[in-house]
DNA sequence: GCCAACGTTGGC
DNA sequence: GCCAACGTTGGC
Protein backbone atom coordinates (compact mmCIF):
# COMPACT_ATOMS: atom_id res chain seq x y z
CA UNK A 1 0.00 0.00 0.00
CA UNK A 2 1.47 3.31 -0.80
CA UNK A 3 0.86 6.55 0.83
CA UNK A 4 0.00 10.39 -0.53
CA UNK A 5 -0.56 13.73 0.72
CA UNK A 6 -3.48 15.83 -0.59
CA UNK A 7 -3.54 19.32 -0.18
CA UNK A 8 -6.73 21.74 -0.03
CA UNK A 9 -7.20 25.38 1.33
CA UNK A 10 -9.63 24.58 4.27
CA UNK A 11 -11.92 27.75 2.66
CA UNK A 12 -12.59 25.84 -0.38
CA UNK A 13 -12.71 22.90 0.90
CA UNK A 14 -11.99 21.51 4.19
CA UNK A 15 -11.26 18.32 6.63
CA UNK A 16 -14.49 18.64 8.66
CA UNK A 17 -16.29 19.17 5.05
CA UNK A 18 -14.70 15.70 3.96
CA UNK A 19 -15.93 14.36 6.92
CA UNK A 20 -19.68 14.90 6.64
CA UNK A 21 -19.31 13.48 3.33
CA UNK A 22 -18.89 10.18 5.26
CA UNK A 23 -18.11 6.99 3.18
CA UNK A 24 -19.39 8.20 0.03
CA UNK A 25 -16.18 10.47 -0.56
CA UNK A 26 -15.82 13.10 -2.49
CA UNK A 27 -13.87 13.51 -5.71
CA UNK A 28 -10.83 15.48 -5.60
CA UNK A 29 -11.28 17.60 -8.79
CA UNK A 30 -9.89 20.36 -10.28
CA UNK A 31 -5.92 19.75 -10.09
CA UNK A 32 -4.31 20.84 -13.07
CA UNK A 33 -0.92 19.94 -12.70
CA UNK A 34 0.67 16.74 -14.74
CA UNK A 35 2.83 15.91 -11.54
CA UNK A 36 -0.32 15.47 -9.03
CA UNK A 37 -2.68 14.01 -11.84
CA UNK A 38 -0.13 11.05 -12.16
CA UNK A 39 0.50 10.92 -8.71
CA UNK A 40 -3.57 9.80 -8.41
CA UNK A 41 -3.31 7.82 -11.52
CA UNK A 42 -0.74 5.74 -9.54
CA UNK A 43 -3.25 5.31 -6.68
CA UNK A 44 -5.04 1.98 -5.70
CA UNK A 45 -7.72 1.29 -3.97
CA UNK A 46 -7.23 1.42 0.20
CA UNK A 47 -4.37 3.29 -0.43
CA UNK A 48 -4.13 5.80 2.44
CA UNK A 49 -3.05 9.75 2.38
CA UNK A 50 -2.57 12.75 5.37
CA UNK A 51 -5.61 15.52 4.64
CA UNK A 52 -3.30 18.87 4.68
CA UNK A 53 -4.52 22.31 5.44
CA UNK A 54 -2.78 25.04 3.27
CA UNK A 55 -2.94 28.55 3.84
CA UNK A 56 -5.02 27.85 6.87
CA UNK A 57 -3.28 26.07 9.45
CA UNK A 58 -0.33 24.96 7.44
CA UNK A 59 -0.69 21.44 9.38
CA UNK A 60 -2.17 18.20 8.47
CA UNK A 61 -5.13 17.42 10.44
CA UNK A 62 -6.64 14.13 8.86
CA UNK A 63 -6.25 10.79 7.11
CA UNK A 64 -8.09 9.26 4.45
CA UNK A 65 -8.68 6.21 2.37
CA UNK A 66 -8.76 5.76 -2.13
CA UNK A 67 -12.25 4.73 -2.26
CA UNK A 68 -12.67 5.46 -6.42
CA UNK A 69 -9.97 4.91 -8.70
CA UNK A 70 -8.36 7.83 -11.43
CA UNK A 71 -11.21 8.58 -13.72
CA UNK A 72 -11.87 11.74 -15.65
CA UNK A 73 -12.73 15.15 -13.39
CA UNK A 74 -16.25 16.32 -14.04
CA UNK A 75 -15.40 19.63 -13.39
CA UNK A 76 -13.56 19.86 -16.57
CA UNK A 77 -14.34 18.91 -20.61
CA UNK A 78 -10.81 18.49 -20.67
CA UNK A 79 -9.75 14.69 -21.23
CA UNK A 80 -6.24 15.79 -19.71
CA UNK A 81 -7.70 15.80 -16.12
CA UNK A 82 -8.40 12.53 -13.93
CA UNK A 83 -9.57 12.64 -10.29
CA UNK A 84 -9.85 9.71 -7.67
CA UNK A 85 -12.21 9.61 -4.74
CA UNK A 86 -11.48 10.04 -1.27
CA UNK A 87 -13.09 9.51 2.01
CA UNK A 88 -12.02 10.10 5.39
CA UNK A 89 -10.61 7.60 8.18
CA UNK A 90 -9.69 9.54 11.18
CA UNK A 91 -8.53 12.70 12.46
CA UNK A 92 -5.29 12.81 13.94
CA UNK A 93 -5.19 13.30 17.44
CA UNK A 94 -3.06 16.30 17.30
CA UNK A 95 -2.42 18.38 14.00
CA UNK A 96 1.37 18.11 12.41
CA UNK A 97 1.64 21.53 11.22
CA UNK A 98 4.46 22.29 8.28
CA UNK A 99 6.68 23.92 10.97
CA UNK A 100 6.81 20.65 12.82
CA UNK A 101 7.42 18.92 9.93
CA UNK A 102 10.48 20.97 9.04
CA UNK A 103 11.68 20.89 12.20
CA UNK A 104 11.96 17.62 12.31
CA UNK A 105 15.25 16.04 10.93
CA UNK A 106 13.01 12.45 9.85
CA UNK A 107 10.81 14.64 7.33
CA UNK A 108 13.52 16.42 5.90
CA UNK A 109 13.03 15.11 2.54
CA UNK A 110 9.05 15.36 2.54
CA UNK A 111 7.90 16.47 -0.46
CA UNK A 112 5.72 18.87 1.57
CA UNK A 113 8.86 20.31 3.02
CA UNK A 114 10.82 20.54 -0.56
CA UNK A 115 7.79 21.24 -2.89
CA UNK A 116 5.29 23.63 -1.39
CA UNK A 117 3.16 23.73 -4.66
CA UNK A 118 2.77 20.34 -5.25
CA UNK A 119 -0.60 19.76 -4.72
CA UNK A 120 -1.13 15.69 -4.55
CA UNK A 121 2.25 14.23 -3.48
CA UNK A 122 3.74 10.63 -2.25
CA UNK A 123 4.97 10.12 1.31
CA UNK A 124 7.47 7.78 2.38
CA UNK A 125 6.26 4.53 4.74
CA UNK A 126 8.84 6.35 7.23
CA UNK A 127 7.70 9.25 6.45
CA UNK A 128 3.72 7.73 7.31
CA UNK A 129 5.09 6.58 10.31
CA UNK A 130 7.01 9.45 12.27
CA UNK A 131 3.79 11.64 11.25
CA UNK A 132 1.49 9.48 12.69
CA UNK A 133 3.56 8.52 15.86
CA UNK A 134 3.68 13.19 15.96
CA UNK A 135 -0.07 12.78 15.56
CA UNK A 136 -0.85 10.80 18.08
CA UNK A 137 -1.93 8.20 16.57
C1' DG B 1 -0.88 41.67 0.95
C1' DC B 2 3.50 40.54 -0.90
C1' DC B 3 6.43 37.98 -3.46
C1' DA B 4 9.33 33.83 -4.59
C1' DA B 5 8.95 29.61 -6.78
C1' DC B 6 7.22 27.05 -10.09
C1' DG B 7 4.26 25.26 -13.92
C1' DT B 8 2.08 26.27 -18.24
C1' DT B 9 1.38 28.64 -22.51
C1' DG B 10 2.39 30.24 -26.82
C1' DG B 11 5.25 32.81 -30.17
C1' DC B 12 9.14 32.17 -32.74
C1' DG C 1 12.36 22.87 -29.02
C1' DC C 2 13.44 27.07 -26.60
C1' DC C 3 12.33 30.54 -23.62
C1' DA C 4 9.86 34.78 -22.22
C1' DA C 5 5.63 36.00 -20.37
C1' DC C 6 2.18 35.01 -17.57
C1' DG C 7 -0.74 32.93 -13.93
C1' DT C 8 -1.13 30.47 -9.68
C1' DT C 9 0.17 28.65 -5.33
C1' DG C 10 1.24 29.09 -0.79
C1' DG C 11 4.45 30.52 2.92
C1' DC C 12 5.48 34.47 5.33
Amino acid sequence: MAYWLFKSEPDAWSWDQQVARGDKGEEWTGVRNYQARNHMRAMQLGDRGFFYHSNIGKEIVGIVEVCGLSAPDSTTDDPRWDCVTIKAVMPLARPVTLEDCKADERLKDMVLVNNARLSVQPVSDAEWQTICKLGGI
